[in-house]
DNA sequence: GACTGACGTCAGCATGGGGTGATACTTTCA
DNA sequence: TGAAAGTATCACCCCATGCTGACGTCAGTC
């Protein structure tokens, strides 16, 4: 059987800002002052998508003083690869077995 | 360096209906006509959905008379699972090492 | 306690993009 | 040649969602 990917992680990540984002948390952790200065968009606009990633569980956060962390969660991105790896296997024995169904 | 995602192709697959019509190609190449029974949408919306999916190189198409056979293009799959699985790499290295940015 | 800086929340606005119906085009078959 | 079936295209409506400004909250510092 064939696992199904998260549309819902898809459209999150489908974001430029929020990928933005994601790819910079894969590298070090950062507090929200950080991504600001690196991404250049505003604080509100940041902590909305930081909303969205953390309700899908994409990132966590790690108070520290006044400041928030955050970091990703490698887990939520090895299954995503995992899903598109074995869908790309199954598209690839398609294509070499030429399966196709029959015109009706 | 970092391989970055391409966010159109994501925007692309995070749709419900064109995820299920990946899924389905995965599996055998089909014509939209089969894609109609088993999605359950009308003919138009599976067209337009099908034009995103060709724009995006996603599928590629094959006329058979009157019918149109979509097949799945598997490197696009398998270049978006390489880069999930670098990124999550770089992620895991991040959480071992603890790598953090110091407060500002 | 007053002030400042770091974040979050909320309401409003504007745009993108998905769904649909009408229609056109092409191929097959009687 | 006319009809029917498969598919694509276009115009339109409408809703989800991203961006913003105003404001609230909490922690640290004086």
């Amino acid at each position: 059987m064939l696992t199904s990917v998260d549309t819902d992680l898809l459209r999150v990540l489908a974001d430029p800002l929020r990928l933005q984002i994601v790819t910079l948390l894969a590298r070090e952790t950062l507090c929200t002052t950080h991504l600001v200065e690196e991404t250049g968009a505003r604080q509100t606009n940041l902590s909305n998508h930081l909303k969205v990633l953390r309700d899908t569980g994409v990132v966590e956060t790690e108070p520290c003083g006044r400041f928030t962390y955050y970091k990703l969660r490698p887990q939520v991105l090895e299954q995503l690869a995992g899903s598109f790896a074995e869908l790309a296997a199954t598209a690839r024995e398609t294509e070499l077995n030429n399966t196709k169904r029959a015109c009706p």
